[in-house]
DNA sequence: TGAAGATTAGGATGATTGTCCAAATCGGTC
DNA sequence: GACCGATTTGGACAATCATCCTAATCTTCA
């Protein structure tokens, strides 16, 4: 294995900075300054801009499927699971409020720089929808699995934009209820009386 | 009154640049580029990017102000002017797959920056929160008509990235229908299943 | 010790950025 | 036609950007 402290300090740093200033805004100064480096030695880790993107983007795929599958590792009822997707929310407010969520706020830089990536972005957001759609179904909701899946990575999506947008504590942990009482209801009959239904 | 019609070309093209590129990365020579202007001829009309911006919110607000106030105006139930609300998600479905939501992305941005006109851009969402509120008062849901306006707003932010990252029209209509579910289920009886309950 | 490869430093490069200015042009009034 | 303020032009400006190169410095091992 060859030494790579310098090359994953760079992922890091620059995980953090895009995730805090955005992708476009954060310059090879900026991540040079954080981990005290030269600004020509990125060229010898990387070729470009672009494959630092790819790496943080790599680094953020390989970290969500390792949570999800160490969340799929215990012992509990898919509803239960579905509740720690939820709570993410509640676990991260502090930086949501700040930032945004990473995922998210991501997706839609990249959407509107057009950028390359941004097929590779979305697989974040498709990493917890396959999760959520696991889940579902093993909850017994096969059919509408996938958009019982969609329906609640929306919901989380625009509870991180509105809270980042207000920086609103209290208005996160109100919406985590609900959406807990939705997944309640959820399980309990097979008509959630807001969840998502088919529109002929 | 002056001529304002190469200001208002400016402003017009920075609005529509500003959402499908992004703030940060639209440049004077794009706007010209629109607007078919020297680059200098900006510094006539305003003194520097940020005014441009500020110039933008402004029209955004006196535009969307304008815009609820019509609805307003129509005699119809409160119900009717929050569907109005939800379908602007179907209406405009075409443009948020491919940027987003224009308040919410621009609001995500400014955010990212740390950009100074961070408020103004939330005074966007402000519109619609007190504009939402009044129609959810105005429905006999008075105790919780702040809390109801801002669940309607975070679900269309959520609607709005989610369709924005896959693309997905049905998606859209889907979750539409479903908030139109909720708000019916809302003006029904006084505890809607998914709404937003107080915690303790 | 000394040679070889891996890693880093520091600066050059050309392009692009927002900003700013002096000169040219336009529009309307005497 | 001559004048004057409003408007526009084209380019200068310093700064910053991603990129790239060469020389210096490490690390390793014979």
């Amino acid at each position: 294995m060859r030494d790579r402290t310098t090359r994953d300090d760079i992922v890091t740093a620059a995980d953090d900075l895009f995730y805090r200033q955005g992708f476009d805004h954060t310059s090879f100064s900026d991540i040079a300054g954080v981990v005290r480096i030269s600004r020509g030695n990125f060229y010898y880790h990387f070729k470009t801009k672009d494959e630092i993107l790819d790496a943080v983007i790599d680094a953020r795929l390989a970290e969500t499927k390792a949570m999800l599958a160490a969340w799929e590792r215990e012992e509990e009822t898919p509803a239960d699971r579905i509740r720690r997707f939820i709570h993410i929310l509640v676990a991260n407010r502090a930086d949501i409020q700040r930032h945004g969520c990473p995922v998210g706020t991501l997706s839609s830089e990249l959407a509107k720089l057009n950028h390359a990536a941004r097929g590779d972005a979305n697989k974040l957001f498709t990493l917890f929808r396959t999760w959520l759609r696991r889940q579902f179904t093993a909850a017994g909701r096969a059919a509408d699995a996938d958009a019982l899946a969609l329906h609640l990575l929306a919901r989380s999506q625009g509870v991180a934009t509105l809270a980042n947008a207000y920086r609103d504590e209290t208005f996160i942990k109100r919406e985590v209820a609900a959406m807990c009482d939705w997944l309640a209801s959820c399980m309990a009959d097979g008509t959630p009386a807001a969840g998502p239904d088919q529109d002929t």
